[in-house]
DNA sequence: GGGATCTTTTGAAACGTTCCAACCCTGGAT
DNA sequence: ATCCAGGGTTGGAACGTTTCAAAAGATCCC
């Protein structure tokens, strides 16, 4: 590849006034710089991004680490990451980490070894670590999306799981259920906590104790929500809803229903943290709390540029945005089996309470 | 950052010295080397990749270019890739061009600049031009993905699109169905004319003419599978059974087939080129024809550095896939109506001849 | 015509590596 | 004692840019 210096010369300037055409830094003769300009086509000129880099000492580069791009949730949070970066003229370099922390600490090295401005990281980590502070010691900024890591202060930007969650247990409530179990997410993630958290609130609020054998330990795995709702399903009192506290998990506990052939939202109510992209082509049509993941990653691009950029300096900011409940069918029609005498809509007279 | 100089200066060495332990390249005293060590620990040093990128004409990284990182199929092709690349000590750059053909000129010219080691191309274009020829043409080799660029001859890993249509619509014909309707892609791109070609030569083998009315000229996109599902669907005679060319379609023609009130899969057979994820979890469980696209990526990246690495020279390869029928409810218990006297098993039997 | 003042242009150092020729030892052979 | 082989070490050029001080030209005014 043709190198500034041939175009120099077949310009006939020196480099330096080649390299001022080209970046615009300084001015340059209409003349001259027309002959440049000719030269870089004639040759086809790519300026090398990597001398460049070396000497100017950014790149133009941003980092992205996350579990699993494979996650619609993921793949929108890049999207969102990616068209902020473009508008500001960086590039984005991913990896997954399959959220193993051993992952994480070779991409994070590997990350400041091509010096990245900076990196948008969806933590695999659940406690402040080396590679991470280190990597903020050194200089290299560092934006947490969708979770925190408990210790690790920097930027972030977070939903409101616990509104999130809260919001769509009251409205599994209000809709008339009483026996509401949970599958929960990892108890290291904060996020998953956050959002039990909101799930109890919801039931304290409406005055219902939530036993603890309602609450099912899942990992936000599709294993898991299959296990866990087939285990909630064939209990002799089973519950007439079920909140799975994210999408993946969602799918298995999906086929649990389907394998025990109970019926949805007739026999047992469903819904779900993390709104899939298609849940309005299927059935059933999932309740839904669906999280800005484009959002997140925008913003969380825009945070980090600002801070690499300078624009930003001093204490760390975290952005909350709010995710929005998307009631659907999978928790609408269902019919508690009511006392003799008492009405459905004596029932929601009953709820209004 | 701490740089080889302060590794040496800390260890004692000259530059040389920390370089030849850092690498590998030459033999070090135990002595000497164990400081060396030391010194990078203590300052915790990272490699600039850059500098030595510059030296070395070679990035480590590779460009990924791609129509939409939020359709699954892309997402797991960019998944497969990936893990190749990671084995093999490649970071990837990923760019979404929205099917745009500027858009990915900007970014082949940008990764260009970035001095990638090569490129995985999704193309946009549907025809060679220079911004595709001109990169190979400069040394930067490309693997296309997915599709070919017809007259830009590179190394390239498809799936049969032929096949996977024709066994799909093979099966609908199978099931009784006599007036299948057809999605197709956009006529521009390759391999939408290849599924188009592979559903005419099913009905064809079977003896059935394809009426033209019953092919509809869709865009691979949601809209598009909506409202032309929508059109099939209000039609006084109404096909039996559709087929959607990509799975985004599909996801419209569900929202078509739900809101008319249609029946599937009584009152009307679905099937869709591309599997869906979630096709397990909800229903209708569609009839999918499966593309391997995590293989996709992953032999594209191997067969991208394979070229990079100059561990393979000469003519283009061209690696072709075979998809999988997938053969769900959606093309199940589809019961014609039937002439008078004639039974379902009677159908059958005459479908055999 | 000669400064003075701008504007343009140039040359060279620097960014952090790799890599190679040259050098320095040490020890064994003669 | 001298020579040689070979391992270990070093210095410095090179990679392709940017950037800045200095040089070179223009322009203008007296």
């Amino acid at each position: 590849m043709a190198t500034i210096k041939e175009v120099a010369e077949r310009a006939g300037v020196s480099i330096g006034t080649a390299s001022n055409v080209i970046s615009g830094t300084a001015r340059v003769s209409k003349a001259r710089a027309a002959k440049v300009l000719n030269a870089i086509k004639e040759l086809d000129y790519h300026p090398n991004e990597i001398a460049r880099s070396l000497k100017v000492r950014q790149t133009k580069m941003l980092g992205m680490l996350l579990p699993d791009i494979t996650n619609p949730f993921f793949s929108d949070i890049i999207r969102g990451a990616e068209d902020a970066a473009l508008e500001r003229g960086y590039l984005l370099l991913t990896a997954n980490t399959d959220e193993q922390v051993e992952r994480e600490k070779r991409f994070v090295s590997a990350l400041r070894s091509r010096r990245v401005d900076g990196i948008l990281l969806v933590a695999a980590a659940s406690k402040s670590e080396a590679h991470l502070t280190g990597a903020v010691a050194a200089g290299v900024p560092i934006v947490c999306l969708d979770r925190i890591v408990p210790g690790f202060e920097v930027d972030a930007v977070l939903v409101d799981n616990v509104r999130g969650a809260q919001e769509c247990v009251r409205h599994i409530i209000r809709s008339g259920h009483k026996t509401i179990a949970i599958i929960a997410g990892p108890r290291e993630l904060h996020n998953a906590r956050e959002r039990l958290a909101g799930c109890r609130a919801a039931l304290k609020e409406a005055g219902i104790k939530l036993s603890e054998d309602l609450v099912m330990q899942g990992d936000f795995r599709e294993e898991a929500g299959y296990r866990l709702g087939k285990e909630l399903l064939v209990r002799r009192e089973r519950p007439s809803a079920i909140f799975a506290c994210n999408g993946v998990m969602s799918l298995g506990l999906l086929m649990a229903v389907d394998e025990l052939g109970v019926k949805c939202p007739e026999e047992i109510a469903l819904a779900t943290f993390d709104d899939l992209p298609f849940a309005h082509s299927f059935h059933p049509h999932l309740t839904a709390v669906a999280q800005p993941a484009n959002s997140i990653g925008y913003q969380g691009a825009n945070l980090l540029i600002d801070r690499v950029e300078g624009k930003r300096t001093g204490d760390p900011v975290i952005v909350r945005l709010s995710p929005e409940l998307k009631i659907r069918e999978s928790t609408r029609g269902y019919r508690p089996a009511t006392p003799a005498g008492e009405t459905a809509a004596g029932m929601k007279r009953e709820m209004a309470k």
